[in-house]
DNA sequence: GGGCGGCATTGACGTCCGTCAAGTTCGTGT
DNA sequence: ACACGAACTTGACGGACGTCAATGCCGCCC
């Protein structure tokens, strides 16, 4: 584990956070409780079982949270990208962290205690109202993940996630106009196959479906799509309302 | 549809709603704000694609939410019971809603508009950080059931669901001591079957199987579990951490 | 450098579940 | 009471995906 300095006030991923509703002296209250750290790929943030003392705040990197199975596997549920904080969920409902949280990327994270969390819960209502659109969010793509995973192929359900992670990509670096596009994914196959909840083997085979019907190249962890309209033909998304 | 009399500080489901933590004065600003309704089932309390104009609070009586897809097959995604709240993520991000309500048993429900409701969560701190704990509690849901149809086998899903109707079964009527039970399924087999992520003719089968051991007998919407421990064996939940 | 362990790919095989079609039961309205 | 439609059941069939096993690839550590 390394320490790194960190400020709040210039952080780069604080208007995507929770905090962007708080005033200056408030900012200032979590400024000095957050302990930040930097985490190298695979370095652990927190263990499944933990008890949740606070909340962890993503200001650069890709952080995953994970679960494991009885036979050492771990299952990959979710990315939190810059801007996304970690364990509020936890920390109100006063459980143990129900997943581990793993860096997937050079990250760096910042830790603030609850004591000076649930200061400003009561201080500033807006605060609690953010975490609660915020927990909207989360609980719609749940549903959507829910929904897809049983009415749609997993040819549709590796698009999906093709796009969104563009979308990601595009939204923490440089976006593009063209019809095509490459990004470099920021996981291994079979993360990217619990993602969507199939097996690795079945992964290697949707991939190179993918390659053969020249919807998109894979080299490594590179991907390339020529035409962008061909990956949104694999979606299947019409069935739906 | 049918109106009626209500009043929030004698409603028996006040207690396990997020009015709980309001005052004499908040409550009774919930109170003149509400409008009662009853509904009888398949009747409808609002639909996909409605504004979402503010939240629906159960007296009594069971809720369904539904999506419908293109051919006009309903699929049930979740039910909501006395004492829960229905809407406040729609209210809260602004969207309209992403799918209907309908009534599964006569309910009684009341309509609060939004008006209240954000006067008093800009009032009072402790009522956001209650709709945030109910919001995280269906986010462990919502997660639980993607885990679960990925992970699990149309028998372990099933076992899974008898157990969480009969947990809400005895919450909301007579709990029972014995290792035998038997209760009324709210659901018809395809709304059960859509809760699972499958088809109605995979439903049946499930349900022969389970007679066919001796797990459960079905007649109707009557189920009779003759020894809990068989269900629970059905489970197969030894597989995850 | 050599060996080891995790990740990825590929093939063969089996099975679970979706699809289609037909038939039955149930509930509701006239 | 009868008829109609929706929900449910049952069977036959096929395909998609999981499982098992073998192999290749690559980074890491002794």
């Amino acid at each position: 584990m390394t320490f790194s300095d960190a400020n709040c006030f210039t952080c780069q991923s604080r208007r995507r956070t929770e905090w962007c509703v708080l005033s200056e002296d408030e900012l200032g209250v979590i400024d000095k409780a957050k302990k930040s750290r930097t985490l190298g790929p695979g370095e652990i943030l927190f263990h499944q079982g933990d008890p949740c003392g606070g909340i962890h705040c993503i200001e650069n990197g890709l952080i995953g949270a994970r679960k494991l199975d009885a036979d050492g596997n771990s299952i990959l549920l979710g990315m939190a990208y810059p801007g996304d904080t970690l364990g509020y969920r936890f920390l109100l409902s006063g459980e143990d962290y129900q997943a581990s949280a793993e860096a997937l990327k050079p990250s760096t994270v910042c830790y603030i205690d609850q004591s000076a969390i649930r200061f400003l819960l009561e201080k500033n209502p807006a605060l609690g109202l953010r975490f609660l659109q915020r927990a909207a969010r989360d609980l719609n793509e749940a549903e959507d993940r829910f929904l897809q995973s049983v009415t749609l192929s997993v040819r549709a359900r590796f698009a999906h996630l093709l796009l969104v992670l563009k979308k990601r990509y595009e939204e923490n670096g440089v976006p593009r106009k063209t019809t095509e596009f490459s990004m470099d994914l920021p996981l291994s196959r079979q993360d990217m196959a619990a993602l969507i909840g199939i097996r690795p083997e079945t992964m290697s085979r949707t991939i190179r479906q993918f390659e053969e019907e020249g919807i998109a190249r894979f080299s490594g962890r590179r991907v390339h799509v020529p035409h962008t309209e061909k990956l949104l033909g694999a979606l299947e998304t019409d069935n739906i309302v």
